[in-house]
DNA sequence: GGTAAATCTTTACGCGCGACAAGTTTTATC
DNA sequence: GATAAAACTTGTCGCGCGTAAAGATTTACC
C-alpha cells in the first residue's frame, strides 16, 4: 500500500510484474489449472495486487470461440425475465463467461438488431426468449447454424432445443383444483406476443374438456403489447360493464394478467377469494415475486425458473463441449418440460 | 435473393463487396456524415444486403474511446431500475454506444466485480446506481479519474455528479397531502442499501417538524436486503400484533415496502384506503409500474425515471464530449434533483 | 476549362492478446 | 544422479480494425 507500482496496462506488463512471460501468464487466465501450482498462486496474488484483468476485447478479437454468452429477453421489466437472466449470468460467470443481456422489448426489430449485435461479437452461444411468431425465424436459425443456441420460455419451433414449462401440466394441474374447489374457471388470455399465448389457451381447454367440462375463454384484446396489467385492467372493467365474466372463476393466462383482473374487480366494488363472501376467484401463472403479496394472495402456479436457467445453461455449455460438474446432469433430449408447482393462496 | 455472395465476415471483405476501400468504409462507420452522400448510400444499400457489422472486438481494441457505456444497477428485479436501463439503453443506441447493463444484486462484492469487468472493457463512461455506504467508494472513484461517471438514484458522495430526484421536495409533497387530509402519517423505513433510505427518513422529519408536527419512526428491520416486500411485511405483522401503527397513516420510503405493508394489513383484516370505513392509510414513494393496480391503488410519489435516464446520458455525452441535439439542453450544474409529483389514488 | 478543395485509394503500422514452435529450465521418477 | 516429462521462456505471427500519411481522383466553383 505504500509503494505505487508503474501503472500495469497490458498483460506484458503484468506478466513482468509476476515475474513469469506472457505466455505462462496468458496461459493461467485461458485455464488456471494449465499452470502449476506455485505459478498459480504466485499469479492470483499479483492479481489481488494490481487488479489486473485481461483486456476482453483483445482477449475476444483472436479467440476461436469467444466467452461471451448473448441472452435475448422480450421484456426486462418482467420480473419472471430478470430473475431467470440472473440465474444464467450467475451460471455463466462461474464457467467463466461473460453473459450479455439484450432486451427486445417486445419489438420484432429489436430482436433483429441483438442477434445482429451478438453476430458482431461472435459470441459463443445464445439463450433466448424468442418472441415467438413475430420472431426472425430466418435469422435466428441461421445465426444457430453457427453457433448453439438454446431457446427458452416459448419454443421458436419444433425442432430447436427448448428449456420451458409444462403449460399442459400446469394447466391440467390449476384446471383440476378450481373445478374440484369451486366455479368452473373460465380463461382469461393474454395477448399474442409468443406462443405460450396460444398454447396455455389450448392446454386450459384441453384441460378442460379431459374432465367433461365446456371451456369458456375470454378473449383479450389484441395489440396491447407487453402491458399486460392495462390490457387486463381495460378488458375486466369492461365484461364487468357488460354483465361480468361468465362464470364466477378466472383463471388467467399469467399473474401479470391475474393483477389486472383482480384491481378492476376490485375497484368494481367485487371481492375476490375463496371465502363464501366472495364475488369471484381468481387464478393466475407464473407465480410473480409479488404475487404473494395481492390482495388477495394470488393463488398460481410456479414456473420453475430456478430450473429452467439451469437445465438452459447447461444444455448450452454442453453443445460448447464445457466440462461441468458432474451434478450438472446432462438432460436427455433436447426439449425439456418442466413441471409446475401449483400455489393455493386466498385468491381462488 | 437468388445470388449466394461469398460470406461477408471482415471489413476488407465488405469493402470490396461495396467497391470502396477499406479505410473509407472505416470512416463511415465511424461517422456516417464523414462521407460523401452518394458514398454513404452506396455502404447502406451494401449493409442491407450483407447484413455486416463490424467486429464488436477489433472496433473497440485499438480506438481512443470504446463505444461502451458500463452501467450498474443495484437489483436486475426492481422495476424501477429496469426502466431506468432501458430509457438509458435507447438513448445510449441512439448515440452509436453499446450499454452494457450489469446488476451489483445488492452484494459489494458483486459491483466491485462489475467495476472491474468495465475497466477490462475500457468502457467510455459509466452510469452507476451505488450500493451507498456499503459501495466501494476508493475503487469508484479510481475509476471516476480515467473515465466520466455519473450517480443516479443515490449519489455516491457530495461531490461527483449525480442525478436524481429531490427527496426533500417528494416528501414535503406527501406529507403535506397526507397531514393535509387525515391522520397524521408516521414514516416506514426500507432497509439502508443506499443512502435514499436515510435520505428519506431524514426528508420525512424535516417536512413533519416544518409543519409543527411529531414525526414517528416505524424502524424496519436491517439485513434483509432488497426483498423489500417480505421484509416489510414481516414488520407489519409484527406491529400488528404488538398494537398496530403509531398513527392511522402510513408513509413508505418506497412502493414496494408499501406493498408488504398493505399485504400484511389485508391479511390481518384490515381495510387500507382513504374511506371512512377504513382502518389505515399506507402511501408509497417511486411509483412502481404495479402501484396503480394495486388494492387499493397505491397513493404514491412519482419519480420521473424518464427524466433522470435522460439527463443522466446527457451529462455523461457531455463529459464525452459528444454533440447533442439542441433539445438535449445541458443541465447547469452536475448534480441534478428532479421534483417528483404526487400521485393520488385511494390507499391514501 | 482551370484551380482548389473535397474525397477517395494505397500503404503501412499497431492495438493486446491467443496460439504455436523451438529451445531452456525445473520437477518427478526410479 | 541420470533421464524423461512437465513446465516454463523466447520469439513470432495474426486476429479485424482504427488511424495516419501520401498520392490519385473527383467535385465544386468561378
Amino acid at each position: 500500500m505504500h509503494a505505487v507500482k508503474k501503472t500495469i496496462r497490458t498483460m506484458e506488463d503484468f506478466s513482468t510484474f509476476v515475474g513469469l512471460s506472457r505466455p505462462t501468464v496468458s496461459k493461467y487466465f485461458n485455464d488456471p489449472n494449465s499452470v502449476r501450482k506455485k505459478t498459480r498462486e504466485l499469479i492470483e496474488i499479483a492479481v489481488k495486487q494490481s487488479g489486473f484483468r485481461p483486456n476482453i476485447f483483445a482477449v475476444n478479437l483472436n479467440r476461436r470461440r469467444t466467452n461471451i454468452l448473448g441472452i435475448i429477453i422480450p421484456n426486462s421489466s418482467d420480473p419472471f425475465y430478470t430473475a431467470l437472466t440472473r440465474r444464467i449470468e450467475g451460471i455463466a460467470e462461474q464457467a467463466g463467461y461473460l453473459a450479455f443481456v439484450l432486451s427486445s422489448d417486445g419489438k420484432p426489430e429489436l430482436e433483429e438488431r441483438a442477434i445482429e449485435t451478438f453476430k458482431s461479437m461472435n459470441v459463443a452461444g445464445s439463450i433466448i426468449a424468442p418472441l415467438g411468431v413475430q420472431s426472425h425465424q430466418d435469422k435466428l436459425l441461421k445465426l444457430g447454424e453457427s453457433i448453439p443456441m438454446i431457446y427458452v420460455d416459448s419454443p421458436l419451433d419444433t425442432t430447436s432445443p427448448f428449456v420451458g414449462t409444462n403449460n399442459r401440466q400446469s394447466f391440467q394441474l390449476i384446471v383440476d383444483y378450481l373445478t374440484r374447489s369451486g366455479d368452473l374457471p373460465c380463461y382469461f388470455g393474454m395477448p399474442a406476443v409468443n406462443s405460450n399465448a396460444i398454447e396455455r389457451r389450448n392446454a386450459y381447454v384441453e384441460a378442460m374438456q379431459s374432465l367433461k367440462f365446456q371451456p369458456h375463454i375470454v378473449e383479450v384484446e389484441q395489440g396491447s403489447g407487453w402491458d399486460f396489467e392495462k390490457a387486463a385492467f381495460d378488458a375486466t372493467v369492461d365484461i364487468l360493464r357488460k354483465g361480468g365474466f361468465p362464470t364466477k372463476t378466472v383463471l388467467c393466462a399469467n399473474d401479470r394478467v391475474a393483477f389486472g383482473v383482480i384491481a378492476a374487480a376490485f375497484q368494481a366494488g367485487l371481492k375476490v377469494g375463496r371465502g363464501q363472501d366472495c364475488d369471484l376467484r381468481v387464478a393466475g401463472h407464473d407465480d410473480q415475486p409479488l404475487s404473494r403479496y395481492m390482495c388477495p394472495p394470488l393463488t398460481t402456479v410456479a414456473q420453475n425458473y430456478n430450473e429452467i436457467g439451469r437445465l438452459a445453461a447447461a444444455l448450452l455449455f454442453h453443445k460448447l463441449g464445457e466440462h461441468q460438474d458432474s451434478k450438472f446432469e446432462l438432460p436427455a433430449n433436447e426439449r425439456i418440460l418442466l413441471n409446475a408447482e401449483i400455489m393455493l393462496r386466498t385468491s381462488a
